[in-house]
DNA sequence: CGGGATCTTGAGGATGCTCAACGCTAGTGG
DNA sequence: CCACTAGCGTTGAGCATCCTCAAGATCCCG
């Protein structure tokens, strides 16, 4: 065997970490309805239903916190229920019999999260920081799917959004340097700060080195030393509390394809 | 730069390589719906169409032939057409700009092709051996979506399965050495060869070693060597003209997962 | 202020890549 | 009919990138 990869057993992960009481609305103004109000539906899934359609949705929807490192869904579970993600940042990963770990995405609000195979889990799902999710029975769903022809377009096309997404990530694991790796990460946070009209020259990195490397194909060893680099050669700027500044995204882009 | 990867030019694909004219159905018996005879029916979109629709799907049916190496369709080119495979083996694949190349995936009868971002392909597609396809206009396509629900859960299903497909991808490109590798391709082809009907203790590699290579992640000295070892310690047989002999399932999902 | 986790840095080594040569097969044309 | 060529697969030698193992630095929270 070879190959890094975390091997620790994931360790103490708060208790069950899952807080179903104290969840607020994900934008609590004093609608009946937060679904109307919440402030990540037209990144999501719920962007394809009108006001009325809504309030179906409401229905069946359950609103839980998860605190930082808790697990959210475990892979090979019954698949019972499907998840938005409104706030904080959730990873998805696989592992193999050793202990060895592939973090396949990082989740952010707007997100949708639990396709399954067969009702099961495909991968397993943690929360890198707090997380606010909105759940809801998968039955209970699939028959909204039924009545509303337009939302499972939607869901059809987010899929096919992560596909391309995943296409995108084999090319990096498969054929590009560390360096090429690490760039096409931070590349990718500053896209996505972007997309939700945020600054996109200063991401925050929500995880941790070993969630990186775990992402990239890498060990923590080499992200840090990677990070050491681009810092010296000017390319980032690193702040406290994960902050990373990136100056000249051109110059980025290039490191990442490797031009 | 390092990490191997085909940089060749992508050399001669005999003209256009499409065959318009030639194409026979599928399964060409004397009736006047080739669809409803179709052997790759139920392994494929239209299996969740009933006769009367399928013969919606007739309509707007184009079918041809591809012949080894020509190319299918071209990644970032407008997606005016969706495909279904009838027989043969297609290889999708993305480029970087230098020339390294990573193949996302080999499709197979049943198979669907044409998952688009933005209206443009997000991969290229190519022949590997001689190809039959179903060729749909995206317009006509997504028409019959809207009128028939199945059809887009249907895809909607495919779609997640190839998403499963895609994250076990990713931990092998991310987390495994040469070895897992190739055992986990042997396997996956057995288990393709076995859902089809055929015997999965013997399989047939359409594709080369530089295309197993640039799926694999690894360059194609590395995937030869790595069959030499494999037979040199009885896991596998090479016979002629790409057969391979698994003589131990078991044993090569052992070999695939390090355990 | 102490202790655990995370991050960084260092030294050494292994896996897989690069470059190169050779064998094999099939197709071509003299 | 057979040399000739081109493409593909195999094998070898050397080496670079990234991993492993280890220790020290930094941060965070109690």
């Amino acid at each position: 065997m070879t190959k890094g990869g975390t091997k620790e057993a994931l360790g103490r992960a708060g208790r069950s970490g899952i807080d179903l009481t104290a969840a607020p609305a994900p934008n609590p103004l004093g609608t009946s309805n937060p679904c109307a109000a919440c402030s990540v539906r037209d990144l999501s899934l719920c962007g394809a239903l009108s006001e009325a359609e809504l309030s179906r949705l409401e229905k069946i929807v359950t609103r839980l916190t998860v605190e930082p490192h808790a697990p959210i869904i475990d892979e090979s579970e019954p698949a019972r229920y499907l998840f938005n993600l409104t706030g904080g940042v959730v990873k998805l990963y696989k592992l193999l019999p050793d202990g060895r770990r592939q973090i396949t995405g990082f989740l952010y609000e707007g997100d949708f999260l639990g396709i399954a195979m067969n009702d099961t889990y495909a991968y397993s799902a943690e929360a890198v920081n707090q997380v606010s999710l909105c759940r809801f029975p998968r039955s209970d769903l699939e028959k909204l799917l039924d009545e509303f022809p337009h939302l499972e377009k939607r869901l059809l096309g987010m899929a096919s959004n992560e596909l391309v997404q995943a296409q995108d990530q084999m090319v990096l694991l498969g054929r590009k340097t560390a360096k090429e790796k690490v760039c096409s990460f931070l590349l990718l946070l500053s896209r996505r700060a972007s997309e939700r009209g945020a600054d996109g020259s200063a991401i925050h990195l929500a995880m941790s080195r070993a969630d990186i490397g775990d992402y990239l194909g890498l060990t923590t060893e080499t992200v840090s030393r990677t990070f050491t680099t681009l810092k010296s050669n000017g390319v980032i700027q690193l702040r406290e509390a994960g902050v990373v500044v990136l100056p000249d995204l051109e110059q980025l882009e290039e490191l990442a394809e490797g031009t």
